[in-house]
DNA sequence: TGTACATCAGTGAACGCGCGTTCACTGATGTAC
DNA sequence: TGTACATCAGTGAACGCGCGTTCACTGATGTAC
């Protein structure tokens, strides 16, 4: 990341997931960005050329973290169903201690200048995980995947509200992907 | 419904549902609904007390028909596979023949103001659907139904995408639900 | 039957507000000679 | 070492726009006497 690079940047963006924290991406006004972030309203435009491509970098920078995390877990193990309640572990134990996290889940799917790039990240987790899926026997392993990593969402929006693992949901969650 | 007795409001609710079927929620703005329903800014005002109002009915008239028709399959089986399996399929084969599924389904979740009404929703079909998962014998019926509610919207939004039923999601729904 | 009044859906101009975006400008830092 | 110029992040006032909402008003319909 370039952040170092660009301090001002990176004051943006970290601005832009605390406002998303509490409250709705429609917090992230480059009004209250910026003035979170303590710069005038014209820095904004130095570093993102408008509102949706700093959007972008926002969604970005929240799964940077979460990608590679992942990206070790699925490393470590061969495909199957450890190695499935791995990653979606990790991906949910991350998104408890993240920033936004209802903002990037929900609100951003419907922002229609970033619409593909929410699509092909969710689409990224799928094909990450239909290997497993198949190595578990299921018939059609990438639609599995699909619907499992809507579920895996889901267990995260519930766990965000609750502020904590939600233990029951977790484990219906592996009843229902392991066969 | 009071349809026949207020035209006029089935009229801004019916256009409503039109501009979210091509765009998204943003585009029911009061402005653009009134001038699609024919009428003026001030008749919105006599039908519905603000914006959010309006949101919470769309909604409900949007749940109004599709809650009716899973009712009566809910009545006509006894909780098992079976009913689960037509429950599912009778609200996606109503999705898609519905307008504006994407914005109810997506776009509304992030409205601050009727969060509760959609949340409410959701969870209601979520315990109509435990009862089913009970029979199957899963050890978290509640859990197990809230995933799979959240399995058959990913369904439904991906089916309004490619615009017809998607055989290889619905089996990949049915093999995971059905232990 | 005719007159007076009440009701109420509908009108449309006007409002204040916050939004995203622009732009001429500042001032610090780096480079050339 | 000193001077001139280029670069570039940052500034903040100003813009036009569309939004949700208000309100004094119209005109048709129903009711009372």
């Amino acid at each position: 990341m370039a952040d170092d690079a660009h301090p001002t940047r990176a004051a943006l963006l970290s601005a832009g997931l605390a406002l998303a924290e509490s409250g709705s991406l429609a917090a992230t006004s480059v009004d209250h960005v910026t003035r979170a972030a303590g710069v005038s309203k014209g820095t904004f435009y130095v570093h993102f050329a408008d509102r949706a491509a700093y959007l972008a970098a926002l969604h970005r920078a929240f799964y940077a973290e979460i990608g590679v995390r992942i990206e070790e877990v699925l490393r470590a193990h061969p495909p199957g169903a450890d190695r499935l309640r791995a990653a979606a572990s990790t991906y949910l134990d991350t998104c408890l201690g993240a920033r936004g996290v209802k903002a990037m889940l929900l609100d951003i799917r419907s922002e229609p200048a970033i619409a593909d790039q929410v699509r092909g990240n969710a689409a990224g987790f799928a094909a990450a995980t239909g290997a497993d899926f198949a190595a578990l026997g299921a018939p059609r392993p990438q639609a599995a995947a699909r619907l499992f990593v809507a579920m895996v969402q889901e267990v995260a929006l519930a766990e965000l509200q609750s502020g904590g693992v939600d233990d029951d949901l977790r484990a219906a969650l592996w009843h229902l992907a392991d066969h």
